[in-house]
DNA sequence: TTGATTTAGGACTAATTTAGCACTATATAG
DNA sequence: CTATATAGTGCTAAATTAGTCCTAAATCAA
């Protein structure tokens, strides 16, 4: 779902002046109606869209494209990013057992770090330099492909 | 159930010349038994842990700590790590309207790159100095909270 | 004011996925 | 031969998730 979330706010940002409503959306993007208001309501509560009731209204653009993360956009939808249930809950059974849960916060940590680097700006753009600092930082992704 | 198979991982690989149970690890863990079988099972299966049947038998380490990355063990258990349905598969119905699919794996990749960069070694040491190449390089973590 | 449109919010249902369990076969040591 | 322990497969139940539905509230236009 997540996914698409990511599609609608593309969609919707790269015209920032328009209003979107859900049924234009749903079928400009070929996604089911119940799905897509479902998934704008979220982005909105999570304050990454703007929204008009009535007659003529929609959702819109709220915020500066290289503000918003994809972090933001799947904590929106599927809630706190969390690898592993001991980090966000203390109801593991076998906490004092297990001595890993400081270096799965790391871990955690690094996966979610990568998230907050990458923006919904870097996601309109389609060009390979907005993923530069993404793809060299971390690994050994043959740029060509993507060129 | 990633965690669960890291954590026997952790376990079989600080004696690596000892052979475990399934029996044995189930009740040092304080996990389910049936659980524990079968993430043992689907270790030697992705050659992550040798077996021996038979009395006496059991799982050991095969490898070298330094060799194995959270890659492999989180593929063993959940399959290939993929972000978005449109990566691996060819199923998407929306494809030539969304044009986000080259994006999304450099998104992946990015993620994927961070889970090979963390061998089984790091989860065994409990040091800070085995992360720096993963805090430092990838975000703002607070070192302090973890030494 | 009335009606059409469109979001807000929550509840409910159906589908899928996942965890957990059971059973049979195979291998090994004593 | 027997007890132990993995190999492999299939099934069942639980949990999660996707998708639907309904009611309320806001806005615009006639």
């Amino acid at each position: 779902m997540a996914d698409y979330a990511m599609l609608l706010m593309v969609r919707i940002y790269t015209k920032p002046s328009k209003k979107f409503s859900a049924h234009q959306l749903s079928n400009e993007l070929h996604l089911g109606y119940a799905s897509v208001n479902k998934l704008l309501k979220m982005l909105h509560k999570s304050d990454l869209l703007a929204s008009q009731r009535g007659c003529q209204g929609g959702y819109s653009a709220c915020r500066h494209t290289a503000s918003i993360t994809l972090s933001d956009i799947i904590t929106a939808i599927e809630g706190p990013i969390v690898l592993t249930s001991c980090i966000d809950e203390n109801n593991c059974s076998i906490e004092n057992i297990c001595g890993l849960k400081n270096r799965w916060q790391i871990v955690n940590k690094a996966i979610s770090g990568v998230m907050d680097d990458i923006t919904l700006q870097d996601m309109i753009d389609n060009s390979v330099a907005n993923f530069m600092h993404i793809t060299t930082k971390n690994l050994n992704v043959e740029e060509r492909q993507y060129g």
